[in-house]
DNA sequence: AGATCAACCAAGCAAGCGCTAGTGTAAACC
DNA sequence: GGTTTACACTAGCGCTTGCTTGGTTGATCT
């Protein structure tokens, strides 16, 4: 009912509803399949979420939220070179499109749905996200490990990790770490690893 | 009428839906909102397509396919470098990004709308376009340009070029040949430019 | 014991959807 | 000169959509 409510109960419909956007498209996702999936009829669903459009912003936002202190916990439980900063970053952002895949591909997809007073606190909370990578961006362009113009470097590195929801498999062999590490090889010049890139959590 | 049919007046209607698709989403565009962007009513619109679900395809495989001629066409006339050849690609998928923005922004964002079928059409354009960029790639490691996994670097390349859709502004300085030009950079070891390079059309 | 409240349901409204049927008309073809 | 073809129209069918309304239930609080 309430917009800032998080109930258990809030939480749950917010998961199947991510998971039923992902397969369908939210307009193609009707109330009514929202409601099976949750196991109520389709007006007891206006009674947790005011309308189909809430629903959404709460799918985006949820998943933003946990980008967002995924990758400031990374940030401070890794080491001080711009190399591992890059590097957890990375990671992190690859984590959490793993274990949040669904809402960030709603997130990624069908950011344009959300109505004008959704996008503009969403595009706040996305833009604490993006500060972040620029921040270690810079660090990056800084310390000379990467080369370039930084707005375009930081986009470029955006692009390649989030494309990554295209093509990614959970189940195999590659772990986020993994492509981080890649990741991070292919922008920089050759340089040894340090010992936390591949241990770290 | 005919789904193979290319009159100029279905190729113009084709590129009317591309825009009002990116504007409004394929599912939000009603064919109503269609026929009144193309001058007619919306009973007429069935007489160009057999269905809704037909000008999506038209849409996506008019993009697709000047991706793919414009890419060896692009191929045809560079140098033979594995560092050109890499650049003359990059260059060509921004130049139809930006020449073909809105087929494009379509072909990203409503590829699941399409029925099995024309999925399975198109999906062999797109595997052929694929394919050239695979090859370049192959042709950068060997020389080694660029190093890393075969797979991964294609992935992260294409992602960090598609991802352009999201920000670039046509009307700003940036041409696509300087964001190609920046790109190569960023995943090659520091190398001197060919004069190809900045002057090749 | 009475009041309150979150959570749900049955029923359905008004609007909009993709698409069809049947017709008109002017140009092109034999 | 009759037939065909391309392109457009009007009218509306059958269905689905997001959402509302009014009411029921069972747990919790006082």
């Amino acid at each position: 009912m309430n917009a800032v409510n998080e109930s258990p109960r809030r939480k749950e419909l917010t998961r199947l509803a991510a998971q039923l956007f992902v397969q369908e498209g939210f307009d193609r996702t009707t109330v009514r399949m929202l409601a099976q999936e949750m196991g109520i009829k389709s007006g007891s669903l206006f009674h947790h979420f005011r309308d189909k459009q809430e629903i959404l912003a709460a799918v985006i936002e949820e998943g933003t939220q946990n980008a967002l202190s995924l990758a400031r916990q990374a940030l401070e439980s890794c080491g001080d070179s711009a190399r591992e900063r890059l590097h957890a970053m990375a990671r992190a952002h690859l984590e959490t499109l793993l274990t949040d895949r669904n809402a960030h591909v709603v997130a990624l997809y069908e950011w344009r749905r959300l109505d004008a007073a959704a996008r503009d606190h969403l595009s706040h909370l996305r833009d604490a996200y993006e500060a972040l990578w620029e921040q270690v961006i810079d660090e990056a362009l800084e310390a000379g490990l990467v080369h370039g113009d930084r707005f375009l470097v930081s986009r470029f590195v955006m692009g390649a990790l989030n494309w990554t929801v295209r093509w990614y498999d959970p189940e195999g062999e590659r772990k986020p770490g993994d492509l981080a590490h890649e990741l991070v090889a292919m922008i920089t010049p050759a340089a040894p690893l340090t010992a936390s890139e591949s241990t770290k959590v």
